[in-house]
DNA sequence: CAGCGCACTTAGGAGGTTCTCA
DNA sequence: TGAGAACCTCCTAAGTGCGCTG
């Protein structure tokens, strides 16, 4: 089963109970019995260390006897009197107590102790295009200098793209690119359209298919290059352990691609240097060395963050940083984190529903926004939605940023009362549309914040993310707006699973049913895709091969029949043995045909929907694990 | 409490690799 | 065995949320 599951939150297979892992009253999390042990994570300074093969559990005894000594701190802990700042100081003593595997945890903001790594790769230098590779201006050959030739090719390779067709990303892209050419060139390129890149563009597709064509042994030498490589930089020792780096490599220049309608696509992502790159590491550690004649811009000893390498990029202006893979203590533990903040969640959130619903009817507007604003995030599942500065980014919206042209109210619509309607873009420029049904209190608050509001105005005027949040916080420790999230993600994979399985369905419906189980919540996120470039064709083929095996079907039954009949004239063994093959035979393609019709029903309804992204970030392994 | 910088999580697309089935 | 589908990994953009400052 963890093949269903992706290989990036495998840390969780891997770590241990640290506290009870065990079912509460409505079985959340109800574990199998061997999950109950704590599996050892292999930590031998072994290449394939971030893949493990084996798990190895602990021997039962000393389990249990952990298990005892983790009990004793929670009875404690209940028994402690109660006062807030006792509670909160016994609760960092309790958390102290706790192992990431026999270790001792670090004091609070202390992220690592020892930190040791390679530094990061650096993009390849640019190789000029060979002598007949031509560039035209204006129907005329023009050689480019080194500079402006980088930059042209990155227009080049993405020729075939709709991006190049965008006013915005050649207009961004034109004006970048003058400002590397020469004097000389930029006095006669004046024009994007007169500028012909097609023999660029050509040449690299033609080392595309070469790279393609290549013979397994020189695609096998690559391979063992990349493997090499990451052997080299691939890892940091961290607090004794070797651990895998998630993007050791810089990222190389190009052109901006920005998503959606965003205002800088096209832009030159310029080329990062040693002197952009700032450091972290021990102060006990080997510290990288820059490369020959290269200095770092700075190098320090910061063992509050997680990151080894930082540098500011030129586009936005915001750090980029190369951290650990999700197979790394640090990440593992911070998702593990994550989930059992959503199980805390689980535990009040019916208080916090009743409390929403009654400020509804608060007599402060910034009460009765905060709680319509959480009612959505709740039921909804929408994003905080952060204020972001206008002009710089695409336009997009989360809950609070909500404004009045995003939503549509329908006293009546579609035979149910109090629609309201959304249509937005959201992360990732990513539409959100749904029409859903809620209250009469909610749709009469909505109605009343959008009174006298142009459509460009907030709908939540009296709220942001930090006020909600701050709420948040006084409901619960630890609780956010993304929180919900979390917990409305794994709960719904939860319930569904419960719903639409049943323990005597053979392999493929259990896959359907589980997958449909991750579609509803990939729904509940809206989690999109484009549809594979290739789905119709592969539905028809599909429906080719159901066609096919249907008539294939009625042959069967055909021949059956008159096999039957045949049978009973003649009441010969020979012929009651042709009946039962027969029978086999139809058997065998009515469970072809039912696979078939499984694996269609899956793909259309997975058309538009990805799964993985809600696998990857919100639902908690564990669920399935035990499902 | 606004505004900003920083750190960290979440996101879809590109493109390569592996699997499946006729 | 080969084509096409499915899957996986990498890449990097785009979010969230916290803490500091004035």
């Amino acid at each position: 089963f963890v093949l269903y599951l992706n290989k990036q939150s495998s840390a969780f297979f891997l770590s241990p109970p640290r506290i009870k892992d065990e079912p509460d009253e409505d079985g959340y999390y109800a574990s199998p019995k061997e999950d109950s042990k704590p599996l050892k994570r292999p930590r031998e300074e072994d290449d394939d260390e971030y893949k493990p093969k084996k798990i190895k559990t602990e021997d039962t005894k000393k389990s249990k006897k952990r298990k005892q000594e983790e009990e004793e701190v929670k009875c404690e802990t209940k028994r402690a009197p109660e006062g807030d700042n006792k509670k909160k100081k016994q609760k960092k003593e309790e958390e102290q107590k706790w192992k990431w595997w026999e270790e001792e945890r670090h004091p609070e903001g202390i992220k690592w102790k020892f930190l040791e790594h390679k530094g990061p790769v650096f993009a390849p230098p640019y190789e000029p295009l060979p002598e007949n590779v031509k560039f035209y201006y204006d129907g005329k050959v023009m050689k480019l200098s080194p500079k402006a030739e980088e930059v042209a090719t990155f227009f080049a390779k993405m020729l075939d793209h709709e991006y190049t067709t965008k006013d915005i990303f050649r207009k961004n892209f034109f004006k970048d690119w003058r400002k590397e050419m020469t004097s000389e060139e930029k006095s006669t390129i004046t024009n994007l359209s007169k500028c012909d890149f097609t023999q660029m563009s050509q040449y690299f597709k033609a080392q595309t298919e070469a790279r393609k064509q290549m013979s397994k042994e020189e695609k096998q030498k690559i391979k063992e290059e990349n493997e090499r490589l990451v052997k080299e930089y691939g890892f940091c020792v961290m607090d004794n352990h070797k651990e895998r780096i998630a993007n050791f490599k810089i990222e190389p220049p190009g052109l901006f691609r920005g998503r959606g309608n965003h205002p800088k696509m096209g832009m030159l992502k310029r080329r990062i240097m040693p002197e952009d790159i700032i450091i972290n590491c021990s102060k006990d550690s080997k510290v990288p060395p820059p490369p020959p004649g290269h200095k770092w811009k700075e190098v320090r000893h910061d063992n509050k963050v997680t990151w080894l390498v930082s540098w500011t990029e030129n586009i936005q202006g915001s750090i980029k940083y190369i951290m650990l893979n999700p197979s790394s203590r640090i990440k593992g533990e911070k998702d593990w984190q994550k989930y059992e903040t959503a199980r805390r969640l689980k535990k009040c959130v019916d208080k916090i529903r009743n409390q929403y619903r009654e400020d509804w009817k608060s007599k402060e507007m910034k009460v009765r926004q905060r709680a319509v604003a959480l009612y959505f995030i709740d039921k909804l599942a929408l994003r905080a939605g952060n204020e972001k500065e206008e002009g710089e980014t695409a336009d997009t919206v989360g809950c609070c940023s909500l404004r009045v042209e995003h939503i549509n109210l329908h006293p009546e619509l579609d035979g149910q009362e109090y629609m309201v309607e959304f249509d937005f873009l959201g992360k990732d420029s990513i539409r959100y549309y749904n029409k859903v049904p809620v209250e009469k209190r909610v749709f009469k608050n909505l109605q009343l914040f959008m009174e006298n509001k142009q459509p460009e105005d907030d709908l939540f005027d009296r709220l942001n993310t930090s006020i909600l949040n701050k709420h948040l916080q006084d409901l619960m420790e630890g609780l956010t707006a993304k929180v919900f999230r979390t917990y409305n993600a794994s709960i719904t994979l939860q319930q569904q699973l419960k719903e639409l399985t049943t323990p005597d369905d053979n392999i493929p419906a259990k896959i359907l049913s589980y997958n449909r189980a991750n579609r509803a919540v990939a729904i509940l996120c809206n989690h999109q895709r484009a549809p594979p470039k290739t789905f119709e064709k592969s539905m028809m083929n599909l429906q080719t091969k159901i066609d096919a095996k249907k008539d294939q079907l009625a042959d069967a039954r055909r021949e059956l029949k008159s096999a039957k009949a045949d049978a009973k004239v003649r009441r010969d063994e020979k012929s009651k043995k042709t009946v039962e093959s027969k029978k086999k035979a139809v058997q065998r393609i009515e469970e072809q045909l039912m696979k078939l019709e499984v694996q269609a029903t899956d793909r259309e309804e997975n058309k538009q929907i990805a799964l993985s992204t809600s696998k990857l970030n919100y639902l908690d392994p564990r669920i399935s694990v035990a499902w």
